[in-house]
DNA sequence: CGCAACATACCAACCGGTTGGTATGTTGTC
DNA sequence: GACAACATACCAACCGGTTGGTATGTTGCG
């Protein structure tokens, strides 16, 4: 029995919003725009989102499981010494580079730089979006410094912002050169900052 | 013979389009928000600008001129390590992100983000703005390559470039937590990064 | 005068949001 | 198991306000 033949409205209305949000920007994507890139109407859209605002917040979300599963799945974790999975995020997250602008930035970061001052509600979903997927190096990064015998002067936490800083700073660069090579020569940047910042190189290892 | 009581319309609408656009990003400042910021009409406005794309591509260049003789003028060029002078550069990039983030945040990086598929006037003046500050610290990062000796696997542009990348990635990360304490962390890997690419801290000197 | 620098008044298109409505479940009760 | 009561999902048409942009003054100075 084909009970649900079509996606639902809501879920077409999300993956519509995180195309378009990366493409315009929130505040330039239209509520109509939406609802025709969906295929739906707009009287769905106020059905699923009191406002605008909500889906942008939902959107923030969206983003945060569609990611959180694809990096949740990837290789790197498989690593066992810590140091290299770190490295291998970064790698993976360079190899991510790929296409138009627009297909390889970030959601969050996206909305959150033009509504930060309007909507605390979407401002905290990207917090929690970008925040959340930093939190996941967290853990990574103190294995190595434990595995390495280190005592910095800096934190996992703040090592694993540091890193969503270099790449959305890299999606401005690529956004504002149309040139993902540039983005590319960043991430190798942090690369190269994160192993300055244990004794020697790990071996290599499947 | 008060000649020029006030400043004239266009100086007041790029002042105030600076103010405005890093506030609530390009696309949610309307030509409204803008004349009445600037206390000007919209007569004026489009005697000015032949349309709202060309006064986002003109804040640009202003916020490029604006900038461009802050920089210049700052203590650091004093510096005779070329080293010094660019951590000197870091240091004073750290020690402006006071405030709230609308205060600190970089008008080319905010509306490029939105604007680079919608507006090549806007992206190339924005990327003018990011690419051409980064072209101010090739120099020094050159020079302390030579005075060095090194011979790195990096050039000094996507050096001076990661640098601007590190700085746009923190105002993301500060809009979004508003915190500016974050960007302020992101800032010290920077710099502590661009000293682990030379073999030893340079001398404390005047 | 003549022309640049503004101001006033206005417009058509588009904006986010609302309305009244339908079709299709789901649930509680006897 | 049948039927009323209700909920969910969605749609087409519409609304008042705002948008970027224009057409037509007015003013002041060389």
């Amino acid at each position: 029995m084909p009970l649900t033949r079509t996606a639902p409205a809501r879920t077409k209305l999300l993956d519509a919003a995180l195309t378009l949000i990366r493409e315009k920007g929130y505040s330039a994507t239209s509520v109509d725009e939406l609802c025709q890139a969906a295929g739906v109407t707009k009287g769905a859209f106020f059905h699923h989102f009191e406002s605008k605002e909500a889906l942008g917040a939902a959107a923030a979300d969206h983003w945060s499981e569609v990611t959180g599963a694809m990096f949740a799945s990837a290789d790197y974790h498989r690593k066992a010494d810590p140091l290299s999975r770190v490295l291998g995020y970064i790698e993976l997250r360079k190899s991510l580079l790929e296409g138009e602008p627009a297909e390889f930035t970030c959601v969050a970061g996206t909305m959150v730089q033009e509504q930060f001052g309007a909507s605390d509600d979407i401002r905290t979903a990207c917090r929690n979006s970008i925040f959340g997927h930093a939190a996941t190096l967290e853990a990574d990064i103190d294995a190595a410094i434990a595995a390495y015998g280190l005592s910095p002067d800096w934190t996992a936490k703040s090592l694993a912002l540091h890193s969503q800083a270099v790449l959305q700073g890299a999606f401005i660069l690529a956004k504002a050169s149309s040139d993902k090579d540039v983005a590319r020569d960043m991430v190798d940047h942090l690369s190269r900052y994160v192993r300055s910042l244990f004794p020697s190189p790990p071996a290599q290892e499947a």
